[in-house]
DNA sequence: ATTGATAATGAGAGTCATTATCAATAAGCA
DNA sequence: TGCTTATTGATAATGACTCTCATTATCAAT
């Protein structure tokens, strides 16, 4: 049962070799960034980051963490959501396995959730398309139970 | 069994007669927008739509097409889609049920599928929530038969 | 430690898809 | 056939990035 912070400690380790082996540099601004990214939970985007941050580098530039996020997404320390068609936000996904969301239409709040039974179906619908499957996301709109009407 | 061109009637007939009950207009460019709409199959995009029309309606503009796409989608006889993250979509929803996707990354191509199994589950997970779900989209990224390495 | 090659940064310009503005136009009812 | 006003088209503006490029900083080799 690895904590959170074993985790983070472990994907920043991933991280820097990852960078290393591809003579990639790292730099202050990467590993704040990262660190940041890393600390926070929820669905992260760049100028969340980068407004974070700015208080204690305001020399950081947006840009920045704009290709920083998306090295995280390359690196699979990130997986990318877009729920509204807006922002393009970052979850945690070394150490998380996958999941799908519920999004509350009310209060925005997004809840996780995984059933082996849909993921095993999803198996059988791509084998008789004849489909090679890579990823897929699931994601159910509607009100938590704190925004539904109780009539 | 009803057919395309009998949906397609009903579905302007039913347009038209949303525009009367809000006190809208019926503009040449709102008719053949939706009559060209109707009339192609697939995930059409605004700019897509206006491409078509100004060879013949020339004068057309195209912020008139996204507002008629919003029209459409408002009156439920288009549903959006965003698989690329890049350009909005839409599809045909009048006489055309709930369906998911999915999406190949060689060619573009996509496929639609139904299944009630995931359906019925995914009402189980949303009451295990207290969630009260509006819609939702279910959208399998990967390869299809044309394009996956056959090795 | 110092150097040097070059990867990365920050500031700002540019892009893309979409939305807002607004004067001119045209539905549709009287 | 007017009259009211919703709608249009041209264009400016916006939001969310992405690119450009001169400057800076990393880091492997000395
Ligand atoms: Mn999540
Ligand atoms: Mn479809
Ligand atoms: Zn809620
Ligand atoms: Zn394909």
């Amino acid at each position: 049962m690895t904590n959170k912070v074993d985790r983070d400690k472990k994907a920043l380790e991933y991280f820097k070799g990852l960078l290393q082996q591809k003579k990639m540099r790292l730099t202050k601004q990467r590993e704040v960034i990262v660190r940041l990214f890393l600390e926070k939970e929820g669905h992260l985007c760049a100028e969340e980051l980068y407004l974070a941050l700015r208080k204690q580098y305001p020399r950081l530039g947006e840009a920045t963490v704009y290709r920083t996020v998306k090295l995280l997404k390359a690196a699979e320390l990130a997986s990318e959501v877009n729920f509204t068609g807006k922002r393009r936000r970052f979850e945690h996904a070394f150490g998380h396995p996958h999941h799908d969301h519920l999004i509350c239409l009310g209060c925005g709040k997004t809840e996780e959730f995984v059933n082996q039974s849909i993921e095993k179906i999803q198996e059988r619908v791509v084998r008789q398309y004849g489909f090679a499957p890579t990823r897929h996301r699931l994601e159910i709109f509607g009100y938590c139970r704190d925004c539904r009407t109780t009539e």
